[in-house]
DNA sequence: AAACTAATAGACACTGTGTAGTATAATAAA
DNA sequence: TTTATTATACTACACAGTGTCTATTAGTTT
């Protein structure tokens, strides 16, 4: 899910890797506030000690993981931006949903089992900065619509809408195909993104 | 926020309320991680033990605590409803709204504030419910729209836009009055209320 | 091969947990 | 007011988890 430029000792690699999964593996079996570091390291077959060496404590831990769930997805962002033009949002988010369903283990704990807020509240900021950006971007081409919502409550509704249904969909075991459910966003979304005022 | 209806013990009541202030007043300062019965206890003015005649550990407190939001947010919808029947969407937002402003306080730490999904997760299920029972009433009479969304794909879009709207909104110290917004919700919300097919 | 660096192992002081038992208050009932 | 009840305070205990240290072993790179 992250690769380090400069060539990581295979260790370490091996280690964050054995931390992830046992994670992952306990969150799956007990709630948030009972995994500890001691039964991280015992999981994960690795000295408690060594765990240290990589994180200093288990919220750093998430934030760090964090990280790569967010890079990960803004590299399937640029990707795309790459290849295509036209239709982008659709395009963009089926990726995006079909890269969470191939992941759907790591995403299923991390982003839709309660208690744990950090994942989707990055999530919900990128899907802010997005939202916003191209917003600012369609902002000269459009005026005078029927309706006039301010702009920051269209973005808050829209962003908190994408990531809550993507939630959803994954706590339900993900019911439609990522094309399907990603043009159904896109539709609703549609339905309201031209409804702001500046 | 809540009150038994066999009249409790005072000395439970006062106890009640110095452990949840001491608990909102911890959050403000420092990580839920970090919070502990010791520093509850301490800054509530309560021996340690007293915490456990209450509540199993912080987790079942918070819960409780939960519990209660609930109760007085489904005590307004009851109320509304058992006064007006015009225009009802409205106005029961905007009575939820102003009573969330009327609480900020605890509002704003519990529900906005980051890493404390419970409480925006009970109130979510609520919106979940309330949408599902009101599509269901309003089923039959409406057929054909042009577009068609799956409806527990449109329930999940509409809960989580409203629940994230009211979330953002707090944690910009409500920029809007609770009547504006919920006009705004409403807006944005009938934009796509009729798009579902069953 | 030597030089680095990660991971291991054992130990330490410290903080927090949950639960005893007993004593002392405040409250409710007579 | 007196009596019975019950919440809270206080002290103590066994236990689990934390974060850090030092020394040692094992794997990686050049």
């Amino acid at each position: 899910m992250s690769t380090k430029s400069p060539r990581t000792d295979p260790r370490v690699l091996r280690t964050r890797q054995l931390i992830r999964n046992a994670f992952i593996d306990l969150l799956q079996e007990i709630d948030l506030e009972k995994i500890t570091v001691n039964r991280i390291a015992e999981r994960a077959t690795i000295n408690r000690v060594t765990f240290y060496l990589h994180y200093r404590d288990i919220p750093d831990m998430m934030e760090k993981m964090a990280d790569d769930m967010i890079n990960a997805i803004v590299a399937i962002f640029e990707d795309v931006q790459r290849q295509s033009r036209v239709d982008f949002e659709r395009f963009v988010l089926g990726s995006v949903l079909e890269h969470i369903a191939e992941n759907s283990n790591f995403y299923k704990v991390l982003l839709a089992s309660k208690r744990i807020p950090i994942f989707s509240d990055r999530l919900m900021q990128l899907m802010v900065d997005v939202i916003s950006s191209r917003a600012e971007n369609r902002d000269a081409s459009l005026s005078g619509s029927v309706v006039s919502v301010p702009k920051d409550i269209a973005i808050w509704y829209g962003s908190s809408a994408f990531i809550g249904t993507i939630v959803f969909w994954l706590r339900n075991d993900m019911p439609y195909t990522p094309n399907f459910l990603a043009n159904q966003l896109s539709l609703l979304f549609r339905l309201h993104q031209n409804t702001t005022s500046s």
